[in-house]
DNA sequence: ATAACACTTGGTTATATTGCCAAATAACGA
DNA sequence: TCGTTATTTGGCAATATAACCAAGTGTTAT
């Protein structure tokens, strides 16, 4: 296999990493109709704020959320609409137990 | 979280970790247009014939492929035909090096 | 029967991931 | 300035993943 395929797989590939987990995915559906700052993630979910921030930054580095900092607080959004396509699409999908 | 929904992001970010693996990810567009035999992918990987059977059960225990035993070979193919249009749609996603 | 072939499964080791805690940074308010 | 709040980063321990080898299963050919 070519270095160039090999890349393009990893790259692709990163990106389902980063939807692979349930926290991660739960972050991504709850940005799919409006913005969110981190403190309400660690809220709603009663994780570390420094679990909550990695995850976040996981998803950032795929650029499948977006952030920017606002006062006190850093605000994240979806960037990659796709997202929820995908998602929909999937939830059709059967899992063995 | 209720313990339904705790259910329901496992399955579904279990599906998006089965396709967080470069080689997964090869053999799942291998398979767009044609089914293959293990050996194939052995062929073509130069992994271990349990490593390649290892991954292909990964994606056939959540459904995104499926295969039957012909003869000496088991075939697999394509089952979650959605498969194609997510990739696709996240070919366009940059990810930062 | 038994040998050969095409897998799958179990075991082991190396590496990656995830969680928490503690410390660093950055903005705001008193 | 100093303390408080919001977040990120580094480090560590527990767990999960992925690779190989070896052994087991099932089918075909002799």
């Amino acid at each position: 296999m070519k270095a160039i395929e090999k890349r393009r797989l990893e790259n692709l590939s990163a990106i389902f990493k980063a939807l692979s987990h349930p926290t991660r995915l739960w972050m991504v559906e709850e940005l799919i109709d409006t913005e969110r700052c981190v403190c309400e993630f660690v809220e709603a979910s009663h994780l570390d704020f420094s679990t909550v921030s990695k995850h976040l930054s996981i998803l950032k580095q795929v650029h499948i959320v977006e952030d920017d900092k606002r006062g006190k607080n850093v605000y994240y959004r979806l960037e990659a609409q796709c997202i929820i396509h995908i998602i929909d699409c999937l939830k059709e999908q059967r899992i063995n137990q």
